[in-house]
DNA sequence: GACCCGGAGGGAGCCACAAT
DNA sequence: ATTGTGGCTCCCTCCGGGTC
């Protein structure tokens, strides 16, 4: 979802800036028509003017229209067949194709993919079940909902009715919309909207959201929820518009700009900061607790997962952010076992350090290249330089066994070897690669967490 | 443990050129 | 004229080395 944000208005006029593709040859449209003479006739100034016009009708029958720059007939699913018809398949909810009918023109056929991409929309909608402990979905679809581009063809209306029913909606999707180009993956900007969850944080979770940004300045500190639904500390960077219709540009603080947001004042979205100025982060009150970790910042998002750039200032606040214990009463001494998830993920997924430390509560990608690094030049301290102080086993008391075969090897925390891993569970016996990179006989004696969290304790 | 600086790598846009 | 392809450049993120 830190796509949605990224992708702003910039990006959006960009798209609309340079990637004109010429007029489709199948125009049923006459204002249509008279739009793509327009672009074709002063080509170089659609090119570099901000805006272009829309080559393609946008909406029709009240639908908003998946417009697709890449097919041939200029709308998403439809496809040109020799006879000058036009076929339509949309995708039901398990992406499986559907055939939707042959049609003489490209817009009904266009029309017919926009009103089952609604209706399914709808169904999802309503299948949506939402948790009181987070703003995210039961099965969350941020892998799916990859928003790589923020284009022409996307759908505002949609964002607007989904907003007007009380979904948080980011004004870039209103502005906007926001649809894949991926066309296996195409999804509407209601997707988005479902991740999100609804505007009105409940009050199980401790969060007061009354609205608020009327009366923000530019530079005022204050706290915006991210796509996440986590409230940070923030910074209005900018502002647009007047009385309903004015939207702050929101900086979040210690974020890369890249992050910031265009947030309408009755998005639901921002509050007062409770008087703190600079680096200001939710109060302790405000920070969702919530056992499941799905709905956590970036910092302690899983491998692989997409990550909001930059990082909290301190591992304190990264910490804090993530409902773990501060560190700021001093440093946090390493462990055995932080040890061993270090080199054993190293050795996994190499020295991808912001990785390994999201998966390592109270460290920083910094903290662990450092501990990384003074391990294999011998400088380790504290608990892990008593080898075995917590139960672990010191390398010359196990007995080497012969590496498994490439095949038979499953590297911890690769997520592609995930379905493997969910086989085993306590006492299990498995072959376990030690910090040293000697595998040997082991049994699984405990577990903890889930899917791609999910962690076995090896004993050696 | 955090910060600074520089380099590597990847993504996206732009442009020129060749093919149709 | 249109389309596809490859090279170039810019920007950004991440990582490593060094330092405080």
């Amino acid at each position: 979802m830190s796509y949605l944000s990224r992708m702003n208005q910039s990006v959006l006029e960009g798209q609309m800036s340079r990637s004109w593709s010429p007029p489709p040859q199948d125009v049923s449209n006459e204002d249509e028509e008279s739009t793509h003479t327009e672009a074709s006739e002063d080509r170089n100034f659609v090119i570099t003017a901000a805006a272009a016009p829309p080559p393609r009708a946008t909406a029709a029958d009240g639908l908003h229209l998946h417009l697709n720059s890449r097919a041939k007939s200029g709308y998403t699913r439809v496809e040109s067949l020799p006879d000058g018809r036009f076929r339509v398949a949309g995708l039901d909810a398990e992406h499986s194709e559907v055939p939707l009918g042959i049609y003489s023109t490209a817009l009904e056929a266009a029309t017919v993919y926009a009103r089952h991409v609604k209706k399914r929309d709808e169904q999802r909608l309503a299948g949506f079940t939402y948790r009181q402990e987070g703003l995210i979905q039961d099965e969350p679809r941020a892998k799916k909902v990859r928003f790589q581009k923020r284009s022409s063809d996307a759908g505002p209306e949609a964002a607007a009715e989904a907003a007007a029913e009380g979904w948080v909606v980011s004004t870039a999707d209103l502005k906007g919309g926001a649809v894949t180009t991926d066309e296996d993956e195409q999804l509407s900007v209601v997707d988005s909207i479902k991740v999100m969850g609804p505007a009105a944080a409940p009050a199980g979770r401790g969060h007061h959201s009354e609205p608020y940004g009327a009366m923000a300045q530019l530079g005022d500190q204050l706290e915006a929820q991210d796509p996440h639904g986590n409230w940070l500390g923030a910074s209005v960077a900018g502002e647009r518009g007047h009385g309903d219709e004015r939207e702050l540009l929101v900086h979040y603080n210690g974020w890369n700009k890249r992050q910031d947001e265009w947030m309408g004042m009755c998005c639901g979205r921002l509050r007062a900061s409770g008087g703190k100025l600079g680096r200001s982060k939710p109060s302790a009150a405000s920070v969702p607790k919530t056992a499941n970790s799905s709905a956590a910042p970036p910092a302690c998002a899983p491998l692989g997962a997409p990550q909001r750039t930059g990082a909290p200032a301190t591992a304190a606040e990264a910490a804090e952010a993530c409902g773990a214990p501060s560190v700021a009463g001093g440093a946090v001494p390493w462990t055995a076992e932080e040890d061993e998830r270090i080199m054993a993920l190293v050795q996994a997924s190499g020295r991808r350090w912001r990785e390994i430390a999201a998966v390592l509560p109270d460290r920083t990608g910094d903290a662990v290249r450092n501990r990384y690094s003074r391990i294999q030049h011998g400088a380790a301290s504290g608990a892990a330089a008593a080898a075995g102080s917590d139960g672990a086993v010191p390398a010359a008391a196990r007995v080497p066994i012969q590496a498994p075969s490439e095949g038979d090897a499953v590297e911890m925390g690769e997520t592609d070897e995930a379905a493997s891993c969910e086989l085993w569970g306590k006492g299990s016996k498995v072959d376990a690669l030690d910090v040293a990179g000697t595998w040997y006989e082991a049994k699984l004696v405990d577990e903890r967490g889930q899917g791609d969290t999910r962690e076995l304790l090896v004993h050696y």
